[in-house]
DNA sequence: CCAAAAGTGTTTTCCATACACCCATGA
DNA sequence: TCATGGGTGTATGGAAAACACTTTTGG
């Protein structure tokens, strides 16, 4: 266990030297695919530990920025749609020795083992438009259905928990536009709010809510290809406020 | 403008020493009190200009810890009703050369010039158990009510302003405990969720409500010495659930 | 006795849920 | 033709909103 993985000590200390210390990003990035509710999840080189994507902020960069600057490099993406969602701040977040042991980090290197307080983001992306990539210090980078997660490293369960639960929260009942392709079929917005709230709907009413929101048109192309009958094509009305939820505008007095 | 506080400059030694750099912890504590949602405020030494309750966050002290700190040191009152709401993160949230000079800071001074990322909490506090206190580098702590709110330091009207959305969204209809003394009356009650709400409400279908809940047990004594009609006392039922939002648990698999 | 607030009812409206049937398609 | 999922209706129940009257007290 003292084969240390020298390039990952360098990478530390160019991260100690640029970025803000004791604070990190965490990401948690939703993508919707064949029913499931997946999660970008990163294998670190040379193990078979897995972790959510993450990363730190540079001394003048906004942490917003800081979110979409690792979520893009992950996924390739521009301009995700990203909510910032909880902060772990404990003073103890998980057996840091233990962790550095199975990620091949020295345990006694004082850079690496400064605690870390985790901003909480989670991302809602198109699963079709990612490009999984993996950063320095990770080898795969892969999709998970939210039920088949692993243990992973650090705290990271708990952290897609909490964020699948304050997805929960947020969306209510707005259609997840960012979630979906451009056009979609009403059957695939039904599984994709049934997965993410964890239970069934009735397809009838959920048809009524969903027109009733005004926020979808019909397209006059079928989805094809699929047995049985022919489902419509939808998509959300360009013009319509997004679903996103609104800005908090308040400026000085 | 070139008579800097020298204890403020230690002062500030002290916490880049002891606390982590860059981060930062604002508190609205928010009172109610004459059917007034107030907050409570702090007058720099030697200015008329006020801000938000604030400090940093130790290297081993867990995030909530530091935040409960801060509020206790300036309420007097232990185990503070306190949810974290917002991080600011831009790059930059105020002028920061101006601020200075508002608070007789050396201008040019590196070490409170770094760029600070606040984590915004809430607190709901009983508004006359408060013993408002100013700390090390104020000379006045009073409550505002948020109607008079002044121009303050920083970006800290932007913060009231978020952080009283975030109320709103988080309460919904439960009852505010730890807003309101031991006993109160449903009148009180009411005045108090219009306020944050910022709409009046039928009080007939406000006290079914209420009363639909459980949570109230009314007192056989009556508010005296109130003109009219003499209101019954009501306090929340002791055994029950308080109205914390469920703690987010899930544990690592 | 009158003004002002407290305290409680009934009616109506609306939204969420429950539920049933026909249609289109591939096998 | 039949199994499967798509597409749309109608009925019902419960909560929220609208609304009116009596009671108590100080002036």
């Amino acid at each position: 266990m003292t084969e240390y993985n020298d390039p990952a000590v360098r990478y530390y200390q160019e991260v100690f030297d640029q970025c803000i210390h004791y604070l990190s990003i965490d990401g948690v990035i939703f993508g919707f695919h064949q029913n499931q509710l997946k999660v970008l999840l990163l294998r670190w080189k040379g193990t078979d530990a897995w972790s959510l994507p993450g990363g730190f902020i540079r001394k003048a960069e906004s942490v917003d920025v800081a979110a979409q600057r690792i979520m893009q490099e992950r996924t390739g993406l521009d301009a995700l749609y990203l909510q910032q969602f909880h902060v772990f701040g404990e003073a103890v977040r998980y057996d840091q020795e233990a962790t550095w042991r199975k990620i091949n980090l020295p345990v006694d290197g004082a850079k690496w083992s400064e605690r870390t307080i985790s901003l909480g983001y989670y991302a809602l992306v198109e699963h079709s438009k990612v490009i999984p990539t993996p950063d320095f210090l990770t080898e795969v980078c892969a999709w998970w259905s939210l039920d088949d997660v692993p243990a992973l490293l650090f705290d990271h369960n708990h952290i897609i928990a909490v964020a699948l639960l304050s997805l929960r929260k947020d969306f209510n009942d707005q259609p997840l536009n960012h979630l979906l392709p451009d056009t979609f079929t009403i059957p695939e917005l039904q599984r994709l709010h049934e997965t993410i709230l964890g239970l069934s709907l009735d397809g009838r009413n959920f048809y009524k809510k969903v027109m009733a929101s005004g926020q979808l048109e019909r397209l006059s192309e079928r989805r094809a290809g699929t047995p049985h009958k022919a489902p419509f094509l939808y998509r959300f009305k360009p013009s319509e406020p997004t679903n996103r939820l609104p800005t908090l505008e308040a400026k000085t007095a």
